[in-house]
DNA sequence: GAGCGGTGTCAAGGATCCGTCAACGAAACG
DNA sequence: CGTTTCGTTGACGGATCCTTGACACCGCTC
């Protein structure tokens, strides 16, 4: 059965919608705003997230943004806000599509149908076990051990980008451009710095480290 | 380049479109029908196909359906009809998003970078198998005999060039320019060194390769 | 079989890159 | 307003890698 997660704090609205979904045959989880559901979503696994931009506690490209840190599901926009710079930043967020208020319940059923129709099977693990190494990519969290670590937010930026892209080798430009943006492409001592940090804090050996490998003269790797 | 394939009747807007297109970046093809539409999208192979739905010589969703029995390619439907049912069949009948008419062209360009985006992890092949060698291009990863092997990056550039043409020869003066610049193309002396160590480290019987080919005279060859 | 062009092999600088440490200043916090 | 935490730089030793030159090898021609 199809799991949809429902983010939408009108609760007419969300009821009609619940009742809707799960007389087609869907799984409904409801969520009331974006906190939680992006919590829902990392706990949940829903197959397809119909998310309403206008939440009261966090914008909801902000909602897009995290779920995308970890996750590539589906992910449809409702929202009432039709201009073109709406559905430009929702879509270039992250979004999958985009459907403006009032709409269609047979349209919205259509884009469903298709977001689920082209979801590949991926690993979209919200937590990575690296032995001795656990995190969480949804919550924000590492622990060694059992016992949680402290990182600073560009530690933690830096291990997250690495992290997502488990086992394959990020370059220098490519993880200097996401964290520090495009300006800093050349910045490589930043690299050596907070990857020194991340080591200590995170690698039993810091000084021979089996997680986070320097591939010499290209970028790094996040290594299980 | 992204590919993307127009089909359109308006000639007006298919050359609005195009030009649009073309200053981002995209590589355009424009079919005038849904016949010549479905013959360009095997022909022309594109990463995305952008179809107006009102075409002379036969239905929108008539394509769609037959564009779907052989293709996963990403179909952004555009239709001057804004029914429900209309929007309904085009999404069911296989399309990835429909725009209705007008469109804004920035919302156009968002849906198709979302398109894309969905599309692009699983378009091509990144792993190469050649036998107790397996070379992943997107992971920049060399494994031989299920043993990872380190390479230098410039070991890796002149490998990576050689398993992007795998199977066809490539001059020494490509290699050259691609992995060293256009100024290093009579610097045969640096392939010698770098085929050698590559053979050290990858192949089975370093002085008689079965991958690394040279084709003496005219430059190398990476075989399966 | 000697000469020759093209190719493979090896080792040794010398340049570059990486890890580490320390210090400074800015920002966050109470 | 003082304290603490972070982010940013710079410097330096050491490891790694690129380059270069010398020489051996092979197939070919004469």
């Amino acid at each position: 059965m199809t799991r949809v997660l429902l983010v939408e704090d009108d609760s007419t609205l969300a009821r009609a919608l619940a009742i809707t979904l799960r007389s087609r045959g869907y799984d409904v989880t409801v969520a009331r705003d974006g906190a939680s559901g992006i919590r829902d979503a990392s706990s949940a696994r829903p197959d397809v997230v119909v998310l309403d931009l206008g939440l009261p506690d966090m914008d909801g490209t902000e909602v897009i943004t995290s779920l995308r840190t970890w996750s590539q599901m589906p992910i449809i926009v409702l929202s009432a806000r039709d201009g073109q710079s709406d559905k430009v930043a929702a879509l270039d967020a992250g979004a999958d599509d985009y459907v403006g208020k009032p709409f269609g319940i047979e349209e919205l059923m259509a884009r469903l149908r298709a977001a689920t129709r082209r979801a590949a099977p991926r690993d979209d693990e919200p937590v990575v076990d690296a032995g001795e190494l656990v995190i969480d990519l949804a919550a924000a969290r590492v622990r060694r051990s059992g016992v949680d670590v402290r990182l600073t937010p560009t530690e933690w930026h830096v291990l997250e980008v690495l992290v997502r892209r488990k086992g394959t080798l990020v370059t220098r430009a490519d993880l200097l451009r996401e964290v520090w943006g495009p300006a800093y492409e050349s910045q490589t001592n930043y690299l050596r710095v907070y990857l020194a940090q991340l080591r200590r804090k995170l690698e039993h050996d810091p000084s021979r480290p089996r997680h986070l490998i320097t591939e010499a003269g290209l970028g790094y790797r996040f290594e299980i």
